[in-house]
DNA sequence: TTCAAGGTGGATATTAGGCAGTTACGTTAT
DNA sequence: ATAACGTAACTGCCTAATATCCACCTTGAA
């Protein structure tokens, strides 16, 4: 049984007659009648009694109306649903982003579901490294991370350049705007994220770019915790400007690590480089371009 | 698109290779490369992602996927339902009673419905003559009903003859077992049913036949109320036996008419002549042949 | 490490067969 | 006599098969 045999069948129900259906199917009446016949014949049971000049349909015929009906009903929104999930108006979107990277992101994504208001989306934070892995294991098509990574294999669209900070509880305030590294050292200093990582790694290695060994305390993964721990004193930390700005009007002071020691990472979204995105994907691409 | 390209695409997806697909099939591997190209064609997008030895489902395909999964599913249940209903083991029996005659209705559709689980009922309750209109319209298929009327185009089954009782309150005791009409002419009659139909025309005629003419105090198509009326001495009545044994302990008297006045209906079930029934209505005319 | 050869999996072209659809005609019931 | 369904023969398209080609990946040897 075929779909086409069931709006045949449906045709026939509705118009009462297999020649009147024959006409409203854009056909001719004979291959209708033995459509009908080869029905009957799979289903083993007479759809329609054919009494006189009017047609009867029987009660398995009227249980495979009302089900015919459904299907092809299901079918035409399967089809809308495939062509929309294809034009990327429709779908979802899988993201994967990391928590010091999330700046202009909440904005984007509401003007996105204002263009698009079918997709649904997945959003997945985690740390850089661990994002690329699953953007490589096509758990999520696109992830806003932290450069330096090894990026090989993917495409990136730099999102912004932000600068790094020294922030200490308010009880500190021998600085000006700007410090370097070396000034920094003997400040016990308890670092985002855990080692090995994305930003750990870029301070890490502007220490060492600078000749310098930092007062290391420890790392911290959790960030409200750690600036829990700045603002009480319990230590001082870098982190970079984005997180700041989601911080603003918390008890510590900021102050910018100098250009000199080329300690800033650049935020990054990244695919795939030789995987096909949905389309749903190449228009938040596309969007978050446009800004 | 076609139920049997889903079947195709959901192979291929549940596969991960075209040519395992196609074993899976029965067929080659072209074809089935043809039809999902063809597939991808009709609705416009990129169903698989062919990259190197292992396809990728797009999220257009995955939404297809699903989709076809469930119109496949229903598809099948379909076939089930139509064939069941063909077979008369699932559907729905839709039949007409009559107050007066249901007698062992009860038992019977208790035990149809042991047999046949599935089947669903449609159970109206109306005067004879009703009924055979509704019978005649096909919006019951069987109909269970007092004779005699005109059954030309009707096929008949035939399922007791019951005998008529004169009832009275418990004040009148004057009689025997039986009685004759000519006995109970001058007792104030309240018949069952409106005039012109069944019952109520079978008791008139057979005064008739008797020349004798009833003390007719009127008529009244409420059974519980004419029950009541009757026990409360406001008039005495004339029922057929069936309707007798469901008030049984009511405080009535009842003294049956004499078989010289041949005042019996007989109760038969009744379907369309010319017209096929549905497996469900034979299955219950034929246990109700055997009880 | 690189290059070549073989194997695997998909796409393309061509061919054959089957089924759906058209036209013409027969049948039946109103 | 007409209207509506069924039957029969024919045509054409669509699907699937066979053969072939192409791309990529793997493997082995220089």
């Amino acid at each position: 049984m075929d779909i086409r045999q069931l709006r045949y069948f449906i045709a026939i129900v509705e118009e009462g007659k297999i020649s009147v259906a024959a006409k409203r199917l854009h056909m001719s009446q004979p291959p209708l009648s033995q459509q009908l016949k080869a029905m009957e014949e799979e289903l083993g049971s007479i759809l329609v009694e054919r009494s006189g000049k009017f047609l009867e349909v029987t009660e398995a015929g009227k249980s495979l109306y009302l089900n015919a009906l459904q299907i092809t009903k299901l079918m035409e929104e399967t089809k809308a649903e495939v062509k929309e999930v294809g034009e990327g108006v429709n779908g979802r979107l899988s993201i994967g982003v990391n928590t010091f990277s999330v700046s202009g992101l909440p904005d984007t994504l509401e003007q996105f579901q204002k263009q698009f208001p079918k997709i649904t989306y997945r959003i997945q934070q985690n740390e850089s490294a661990y994002l690329l892995q699953l953007v490589r294991d096509r758990i999520v098509e696109l992830a806003i991370i932290r450069m330096p990574l090894d990026l090989n294999d993917f495409s990136i669209l730099h999102l912004c350049n932000d600068p790094f900070y020294f922030i200490t509880s308010k009880e500190h305030t021998s600085f000006d705007t700007e410090v370097t590294l070396d000034e920094i050292k003997h400040y016990p200093l308890l670092i985002p994220s855990t080692e090995g990582l994305g930003v750990h790694y870029l301070i890490l290695e502007a220490f060492s770019r600078s000749k310098t060994h930092p007062n290391m305390v420890g790392e911290c993964s959790d960030i409200s915790l750690l600036m829990d721990l700045v603002a009480s004193d319990f230590a001082a930390s870098i982190v970079p400007e984005t997180l700041l700005k989601r911080y603003r009007g918390y008890p510590i002071n900021a102050y910018r690590i100098s250009s000199k020691n080329e300690l800033n990472g650049s935020v990054g979204l990244i695919w795939l480089k030789d995987h096909s995105l949905s389309k749903a994907a190449q228009n938040f691409i596309e969007m978050i371009q446009k800004v």
